[in-house]
DNA sequence: CGGACAACCTGGCGGC
DNA sequence: TGCCGCCAGGTTGTCC
């Protein structure tokens, strides 16, 4: 599930090869349907000819500035996007859904299995992005800024994490993986929290992301890096997992293994033991 | 604001 | 072996 770690590497991972260069044409080999914002021909049309100025990442969308336009991907899912050679094959071209001529003689192409993801073009990107949070590793995101997010909130921690208007990027396995480095139970909600959970929460939020991006995201089933292969986060994931593929998943710290539970519509995985729902009130008072 | 739920999609898995 | 049915998940939209 592309997040922020995957959809930053990605980005870092297509940056050179398409940053400068000059889109010749798009191709869809099948309908769009709902995956553009325009109709695919227009779309097609209106890149013609139009550099790729810089490539970036806003929450979860791929952010290539052109020219004239903004081209704006979302990988959702199961998208994917990599650059070959026009004969050069991929894995994932049979599920491919667009592909840009470069004037270097690549292709940048985009599948997608699920036809979940998006591919936008508009020349205002803040008038079609939805509203979105902070970026959580951006110089920005203070604890205090954090914590003012926090004050006046109600819900759940896992669907406020998950909330792209509340902050942005974090998507289900590195919400798990920051609750649990920060001994935080899913249900606990924003307004029990205290200063040093608050803290513990805002640095673990950071932590979780930086790793991933450091281990080029989690391949759990479908994500690759634009080269193709598989990021290194999967194998040092605390709590998430498949437990299809991996039975007796144990809680890093204490070796209790880890439960599973639905939140908000979402499977959540957390550690009973170091992630209680409240403290205890004996355990409040001899911390003090 | 927040929770619940449906919808979008389809590969891959569990179950039989 | 083969078929059926359901689940996963990011996001949007609806309803209360």
């Amino acid at each position: 599930m592309p997040e922020l770690p995957e959809v930053e590497t990605v980005v870092r991972g297509l940056r050179e090869a398409l940053v400068g260069r000059t889109i010749l044409a798009a191709e869809f080999p099948k309908p769009a349907g709902r995956m553009t914002n325009i109709d695919a021909d227009l779309l097609a049309a209106r890149v013609q000819g139009q550099r790729v100025r810089s490539l970036s990442r806003r929450a979860k969308y791929i952010v290539a500035a052109l020219d004239r336009d903004t081209l704006l991907i979302h990988l959702r899912m199961t998208g994917r996007l990599y650059i070959r050679e026009p004969q050069q094959s991929d894995p994932a071209d049979a599920y491919l859904r667009v592909r840009f001529a470069l004037n270097d003689g690549h292709e940048l192409r985009f599948s997608d299995a699920r036809k979940f993801g998006r591919v936008l073009l508009t020349d205002a990107p803040d008038s079609i992005l939805p509203a979105l949070g902070p970026e959580p590793l951006e110089p920005e995101f203070t604890l205090e800024a954090f914590a003012a997010r926090l004050a006046g909130r109600k819900g759940v921690l896992k669907s406020l994490l998950l909330n792209q208007a509340f902050i942005a990027g974090v998507g289900n396995i590195y919400a798990d993986e920051a609750l649990n480095m920060a001994r935080l139970h899913p249900l606990r909600t924003a307004d029990s929290l205290s200063s040093a959970e608050i803290k513990r929460l805002y640095h673990a939020i950071q932590q979780a992301l930086e790793t991933g991006i450091t281990m080029q995201g989690a391949s759990i089933n479908w994500y690759r890096k634009p080269d193709g292969t598989k990021g290194e986060q999967q194998q040092h994931l605390r709590v998430y997992h498949d437990p299809r593929q991996e039975k007796d998943k144990r809680c890093p710290e204490c070796g209790t293994p880890i439960q599973t539970m639905t939140v908000g519509q979402r499977g959540t995985h957390f550690c009973p033991k170091c992630q209680k729902v409240r403290r205890t009130a004996a355990k409040a008072h001899a911390k003090g």
